[in-house]
RNA sequence: GGGCCCGUAGCCUAGCUGGACAGGGCGUCGGACUUCUAAUCCGAAGGUCCCGGGUUCAAAUCCCGGCGGGUCCGCCA
C-alpha cells in the first residue's frame, strides 16, 4: 500500500515535471517528513531542479506544486520551503491498507535470487558465548528478513573440524588421558570447552605437547584413519549442544557444511595446485630463507603485503586454505545470479579480504565483484575484557539465556498470581530470549559492544514493552469475540470512521512494514526493524490508552485496527526471532 | 608503525549515498490506575553531533589533520 502511494505521487511528480518542460537525472525519491503537520510524504525534486533551473529549490517547489494534479488518495499537496509535502487523504488510505493487511503482511513478492548466508560457524572446541551471539542474532534476523523479501536463502554454519583446536581436543582425549565424562559441566559442549581448556594449560606446561598435536592434525588430514571417528565424535558432541542452544534462541540453520570435506575431495589440492600455476602462489619461507618451504600466496600486487600461507612445511592445509574452497562451492551452490553472504567478526577482514582476492585470481569472482558480501560486526566485550575459550574466560549464552529467563520469570510471578506454572514458564522464555535477541539485534553491527548484564537484560522499556503491546492487542481482540460476540473474520469498517490523530499514525506505521522488509534486505540490515517495532508498539500503546475500542462508535473500525496492528507486531517481531505471545 | 571500525545529552543509541528545528530508549523530575492489563500513557529538563581546518547555497553526514577507544597485521581459526 505505502509502495502504490509512493509509486502514486512520483508518478504525479514526473507529470508535473514534464508539463514545466524540464527533465531530470535519475529517479525521484520519496521520503518521509519529520511531523505530521508537514505531511505524510515529501519529495525533494526541487533540489534536484534546482541544478536544471539554475534557481533556488524554495522557488521551485511552489511551481511543482502549481502544476502538479493531485491523486485521490492525497488530500493534498503543499510546498514548504524546497519540499513538496504531500498529505494523504486518511479516510480512503486507512480503509484501503487495513484491507490488505493479512497473516502473512509484509512478505514481498519472490525474486529469483539466490543467496547461500553463513552466520555462526563457531569453532567446535566449546560452548557458544556472548560473544558468538551476536553473529547468530545478525545472522538469523538477516535470513528472516531476506525470506520475507522473496529471496530464496539457504543458510549455512560453516564446522571448523580440521582446526588446530580439534586436534588439541581429541590429542587431549587421545593421549593425555583426558575423557569428557569427566568434566563438571552437565552440558555436552561446556564438557568439550572444559577439556579444551585443560589441554591449553598442559600445553603451557610442556610445549612438547604441539608435535604430538601437529601429528594428530597432519593424521586427520591424511584420511583415513582410527582416528577419523574420534574427530567426528568430538565434533558432533560439541555440536549437539552448539545446536540445543542455537535453538532456544530461535536460530535456524538449513545445513551443516564441515570442512574437512573440502580437504577429502581434493578441492584444496586443486586450488592450491591452480593458485601455484597462475604464479600467485609460491613455495618457499616469506619469514627466513633458513625455514623450512611452505605454500604460500603473495598478494603485494593488490595492495596486501602479508603473505598468506596456504600449506605448512608438513603439507598440511590451514583454516585460510579450506576457506577458499569453501567459498568457491557457495559461490556455485549460489549460482550465477546468487549471492553470497558471510556473517564475520570484523577481525576477519584482513582474512575475508584475501579469500575474495584468491577468487578473483581463481577467476570465480570478477575484479570488484560483488557476488561474495561480507557483514562485518564489531565485539562485544566483557568489562574486565575480551573473552577467550582458550583462557576459559566467557559468558556462555546458556548462562545467559538462564539469567534471561529467571529474571522474566520473577517480573512476571510479580503480575501473573493466576496463570500456572506451565504458563509462566513458556511466556518467561519468550521474554527472555526476546531481550537477549533485541538487545543485541537493535545496535548497528560496527558498534562495539561492552556486555553489562542489566543493560541486556532490561525489561522496561525493552523488547518485553513490544511484547506488552502485542499481548494487550490479543487480549483485546479475544475479549471483543468472547463476550461482545464479535467475528472478526467478517468485520467491516464504519463508513462514518474517519481516523484520528492515533489512529492516522498507527495506520502509517503498519503502512510502512513491507518497506521497511525491502530496505532492511537492501541494505542486509537488521537493526532498522528493531527500531520498527518500537515505534509501531509505541503507537499502538498510545492508540490504546487513548480511544476505547469495545463500544465506542466505530468499534468494528478500531477492532480491525487493533488486529492488523497485532499482526504487524507480530510480523515485525518474528523478523527479529522474538516470539510475540499472545499473553503476559 | 600501517590498515579497518567506532566517538552524537548522565548512560545506550538512530541518522552518515550532504538538505526541514539531530530522531528513539534508559535514567532524572512532575502528572495519570473505580475504565479494553500501569511491562502503559501524558508532560518537562537535558546536545560544543570528540577537536581543528577545508569543500558547499547547505556538513552529524564529504575531504584533510589531530585526539581517544577497539581490532587486524599467526605455519591459530
Amino acid at each position: 500500500m505505502y509502495f502504490k502511494i509512493k509509486n502514486e505521487a512520483i508518478e504525479a511528480l514526473n507529470k508535473a515535471i514534464e508539463k514545466m518542460g524540464c527533465e531530470i537525472e535519475g529517479e525521484i525519491k520519496m521520503e518521509f517528513p519529520p511531523n505530521p503537520e508537514l505531511g505524510d510524504l515529501a519529495s525533494t525534486v526541487s533540489f534536484q531542479l534546482a541544478k536544471v533551473l539554475r534557481k533556488g529549490p524554495q522557488l521551485i517547489a511552489p511551481e511543482v506544486v502549481e502544476a502538479i494534479e493531485v491523486p485521490e488518495i492525497f488530500s493534498k499537496v503543499e510546498a514548504t520551503g524546497p519540499y513538496v509535502n504531500f498529505f494523504i487523504n486518511h479516510d480512503i488510505f486507512a480503509k484501503e491498507l487495513l484491507a490488505t493487511v493479512d497473516e502473512d503482511y509484509g512478505t514481498l513478492e519472490a525474486v529469483d535470487e539466490k543467496i547461500v548466508l553463513e552466520h555462526t560457524s563457531a569453532n567446535p572446541n566449546g560452548p557458544l558465548h556472548i560473544g558468538h551471539i551476536r553473529n547468530s542474532v545478525i545472522g538469523d534476523s538477516l535470513r528472516r528478513v531476506l525470506i520475507k523479501a522473496g529471496y530464496d536463502v539457504n543458510t549455512q554454519y560453516y564446522v571448523n573440524d580440521m582446526g588446530r583446536q580439534l586436534a588439541m581436543i581429541v590429542y587431549g582425549m587421545e593421549d593425555l588421558g583426558l575423557k569428557l565424562e569427566d568434566q563438571p559441566s552437565l552440558k555436552i559442549d561446556h564438557k568439550v570447552g572444559e577439556l579444551y581448556f585443560k589441554v591449553n594449560q598442559m600445553l603451557k606446561d610442556d610445549e612438547r605437547l604441539s608435535e604430538g598435536i601437529d601429528a594428530t592434525i597432519k593424521q586427520y588430514e591424511n584420511a583415513p584413519s582410527d582416528l577419523d571417528a574420534v574427530f567426528e565424535g568430538a565434533v558432533n558432541n560439541c555440536l549437539d549442544g552448539v545446536k540445543e542452544t542455537l535453538a532456544r534462541m530461535n536460530v535456524k540453520h538449513d545445513e551443516f557444511i564441515w570442512e574437512g570435506q573440502f580437504v577429502r575431495s581434493g578441492l584444496v589440492d586443486k586450488i592450491t595446485d591452480q593458485l601455484y600455476s597462475i604464479g600467485y602462489a609460491r613455495y618457499g619461507n616469506p619469514k627466513s630463507d633458513a625455514a623450512p618451504d611452505v605454500l604460500y600466496l603473495d598478494l603485494s600486487e593488490f595492495g596486501i603485503d602479508k603473505e598468506l600461507v596456504l600449506r605448512r612445511a608438513d603439507g598440511t592445509s590451514l583454516y585460510s586454505t579450506r576457506d577458499i574452497a569453501y567459498h568457491i562451492y557457495k559461490c556455485t551452490e549460489a549460482g550465477e545470479d546468487g549471492k553470497v553472504v558471510d556473517i564475520f567478526g570484523s577481525d576477519h577482514k584482513l582474512a575475508a579480504k584475501q579469500v575474495s582476492l584468491a577468487l578473483e585470481i581463481l577467476e570465480v569472482l570478477e575484479p570488484n565483484d560483488d557476488k561474495m558480501e561480507v557483514i562485518f560486526y564489531e565485539f562485544i566485550t566483557l568489562p574486565e575484557g575480551s573473552m577467550s575459550t582458550r583462557r576459559g574466560v566467557f559468558i556462555s549464552v546458556d548462562e545467559l539465556m538462564d539469567e534471561a529467563v529467571k529474571r522474566a520469570k520473577e517480573e512476571l510471578l510479580t503480575r501473573r498470581e493466576d496463570l500456572d506454572e506451565e504458563t509462566i514458564d513458556k511466556i518467561a522464555e519468550e521474554i527472555g530470549i526476546g531481550a537477549i535477541r533485541f538487545y543485541i539485534a537493535r545496535l548497528s553491527p560496527e558498534k562495539h559492544i561492552k556486555f553489562i548484564w542489566d543493560e541486556a537484560l532490561s525489561f522496561e522499556r525493552g523488547c518485553a514493552s513490544i511484547q506488552y503491546a502485542h499481548a494487550r492487542s490479543c487480549k483485546l481482540l479475544k475479549k471483543a469475540e468472547e463476550e461482545a460476540g464479535k467475528d472478526l473474520s467478517s468485520l467491516v469498517v464504519e463508513d462514518n470512521w474517519s481516523p484520528n490523530e492515533n489512529e492516522r499514525e498507527l495506520v502509517k506505521l503498519i503502512a510502512k512494514f513491507p518497506s521497511l522488509v525491502q530496505d532492511a534486505a537492501d541494505a542486509r540490515r537488521v537493526h532498522p526493524v528493531a527500531q520498527y517495532c518500537q515505534d509501531l508498539a509505541s503507537a499502538f500503546n498510545r492508540f490504546y490508552k487513548a480511544e476505547q475500542v469495545i463500544g465506542s462508535d466505530v468499534e468494528n473500525a478500531r477492532l480491525i485496527l487493533v488486529d492488523k496492528s497485532r499482526i504487524a507486531l507480530k510480523n515485525a517481531l518474528d523478523l527479529l526471532g522474538v516470539a510475540a505471545p499472545e499473553m503476559m
